[in-house]
RNA sequence: GCGCCCGUAGCUCAGUAGGAUAGAGCACCGGAUUCCUAAUCCGGGGGUCGCAGGUUCGAAUCCUGCCGGGCGCACCA
């Protein structure tokens, strides 16, 4: 709808040789946004304000010359110079009533964009640690992750979702031997698990299905263990375990015990609506050989240098605050080597923008990770990083501890079954992603009117449900009948909820653009309340057949608006409640 | 110390590449149902947009400094 302006403005600027140059690198569409004050019409645009400066002339004379410019169209109303400047498009009421019928032969089309093909976009996100169950901080990536991946969809790119699995390195030997001594202890030997293994009862149950081929128990595990630090204890225990029960026992257990958990966080997020197109493990770099591939590209662009027998990435460079290890004096690549293997893998897959949806304690490693990819000939803009602040639940009105040491954090399943699904997935984007979340579960499950996620969904059932009445009382929505008759809605309930309808797709850009589903969700507030205050005001089924049949096509546009933005969300929209 | 994020109504938060008198929910007060679901609606009070400067026709929004809160600064992953 916003075009039908941005065409009459582009068309009569291009009348105005004066004019069109100064406006050369201003984007008409920008200039134009919705009105709050309904007397200023339906939309605004600021052109004449912006060119004032450039072209050299009184934004009001500017603002004349290009009404006196504007061709005849029959969507519009009229055409006001109002304030400083602002050029005022009031619409016609054609123009809503089109807008009605769009919706409706669009239907769960409605809001999406055409096809682009330009950037082609890999959406990582979660990626967490396979070493436990997902926690309630993961469930707002994952809820954000997938809403903004369906919002740039709606907006017409074409995304990749990926699950980047740290399926490498020290910690993957700490999963290995905690199921292992879970399993020395389910055979009744006796020793004290050690402070820094991974002790929720979660690996007592992956010990208990262990099937490992020459597993046997060792009972001198413990015996003469050198005094150390609690992550000495560990390695020493490692290397133990490793050296007596064979590198292939050892590792057959740690596969079980990660892909155990891989298992269990995919299913986690699938009954939570999340799926992702590939799950990226980070073992396959080393095996296919991708680190080495990309640190060879690396040291070719002279950003690498040896101090102290490692290897150092010219991170300052690039913004970081200090030059970063990628090769360590004992030859191990670190885990910063590994994400850069992985990103670069990223764009020479092709994909050209590459977004990583991260908690927020991941800030430091942007510049990092960009300048990586910059250094390997690709640029640091290619990767978007949306850091997403930490999650804290209230209960009662208490803050609710979490305590991943002593395995008693609230897990997203612990969540999703207190909550359910619809709620989580609405609360945790109901907020901006740099704002820190108190998610108060008393309100998200309360089936009462503080619940903002029911208010949504009530209005989707109460449409559904009074075209159960209209067949209850053997009447007919006649659609033609009613699209003929849009004439007859002119209450101002009827314009109100037309408005709203008609920005969707204007929203949705926003959010997709802005990667923010927070405006989605407070849309669909604003698109409910227009429809309640309806339901209130005035009586769908009526005895006079074309009113009838037109409020029932404006109340059938606003049933499909609310389920593509719900289905969006992730959010289910009944048809009762 | 350095870096990133945040500071808007009593509480929780929106606020669109700066735009016209700053919005919503909750809480509080007062109303609405012989009629399509009252999980609803209508009305009301509530604000020095952390503070101080700057940029300009115009700043909650951009810039600088300060104050307050969160997070991060490994040859860990």
């Amino acid at each position: 709808m916003k075009t039908i302006v941005a065409d009459i403005l582009d068309q009569s600027l291009a009348q105005l040789p004066e004019l069109a140059e100064a406006a050369a690198d201003l984007p008409v569409e920008s200039t134009i946004e919705r009105t709050r004050d309904a007397s200023h019409g339906d939309f605004a645009s600021n052109l004449a304000m912006r060119l004032a400066k450039p072209a050299r002339m009184s934004p009001r004379d500017i603002a004349t010359r290009l009404v006196d410019h504007m061709a005849d169209n029959d969507a519009l109303d009229k055409v006001e110079i109002a304030g400083p400047g602002f050029i005022n498009f009031h619409l016609g009421a054609g123009a809503y009533h089109s807008e009605l019928a769009t919706i409706l032969e669009q239907g769960e089309d409605y809001g999406r964009q055409a096809r682009r093909a330009q950037p082609r976009i890999l959406l990582e996100f979660v990626s967490a640690n396979p070493t436990g169950p997902l926690h309630v901080g993961h469930g707002r990536l994952a809820a954000y992750g997938a809403t903004v991946g369906n919002l740039l969809e709606a907006a017409g790119y074409k995304v990749a979702r990926e699950y980047y699995v740290n399926d490498a390195g020290r910690q993957m030997d700490i999963l290995g031997l905690s199921v292992y001594l879970r399993w020395l202890e389910a055979l009744d030997q006796d020793f004290e698990f050690p402070d820094g293994g991974y002790r929720g009862d979660y690996i007592r149950d992956i010990a208990g299905e262990l099937e490992a081929e020459d597993v046997r128990v060792l009972d001198d595990l413990f015996d003469g263990l050198p005094d150390g630090d609690k992550d000495e204890i560990i390695d020493e225990l490692i290397g133990r375990a490793k050296r007596r029960l064979g590198l292939g026992t050892f590792a057959e257990i740690r596969q079980q015990a990660l892909e155990s958990i891989r298992a269990d966080i995919e299913e986690d997020l699938a009954e939570f609506g999340v799926t992702f197109d590939r799950w990226f493990s980070e073992q396959s770099l080393t095996t296919e050989g991708r680190i080495d591939a990309a640190l060879t590209v690396l040291e070719k662009s002279g950003k690498v240098y040896e101090k102290d027998g490692a290897k150092w990435f010219r991170a300052t460079d690039f913004g970081d605050e200090k030059d970063r290890v990628v090769v360590r004096a004992n030859g191990n690549k670190t885990y910063f080597a590994s994400d850069i293997a992985y990103h670069y893998d990223k764009r020479e897959r092709g994909f050209d923008l590459l977004i990583d949806v991260l908690g927020a304690d991941h800030h430091g490693y942007i510049s990092r990770v960009g300048g990586g990819l910059a250094a390997m000939g690709y640029a640091a803009e290619d990767l978007e990083v949306k850091l997403v602040q930490f999650v804290a639940l209230f209960r009662g009105g208490e803050k609710v501890q979490m305590s991943t040491r002593s395995g008693e954090f609230e897990t997203l399943r612990q969540l999703r079954a207190e909550v359910g699904n619809d709620a989580a997935r609405f609360f945790y984007v109901s907020r901006s992603n740099d704002q820190h979340l108190d998610f108060d579960l008393d309100v998200a499950k309360s089936e009462s009117n503080d619940n903002p996620v029911y208010y949504i969904q009530y209005a989707h059932a109460r449409i559904a449900s009074v075209f159960r009445q209209l067949a209850e009382r053997d009447l007919v929505w006649d659609a033609d009948n009613g699209r003929a008759a849009m004439g007859l809605l002119g209450e101002p309930q009827e314009k109100a909820l037309m408005t709203t309808l008609s920005r969707y797709p204007e929203m949705i850009e926003l959010a997709a653009t802005n990667r923010a589903p927070q405006h989605l969700v407070h849309y669909l507030r604003d698109l409910a309340n227009d429809f309640h205050t309806y339901y209130n005001a005035h009586a769908f089924i009526v005895d006079d057949a074309a009113l009838r049949d037109a409020r029932l096509v404006l109340i059938s546009a606003a049933r499909v608006v609310i389920a593509n933005g719900l289905t969006i969300l992730g959010v289910s929209a009944p048809e009762a409640m």
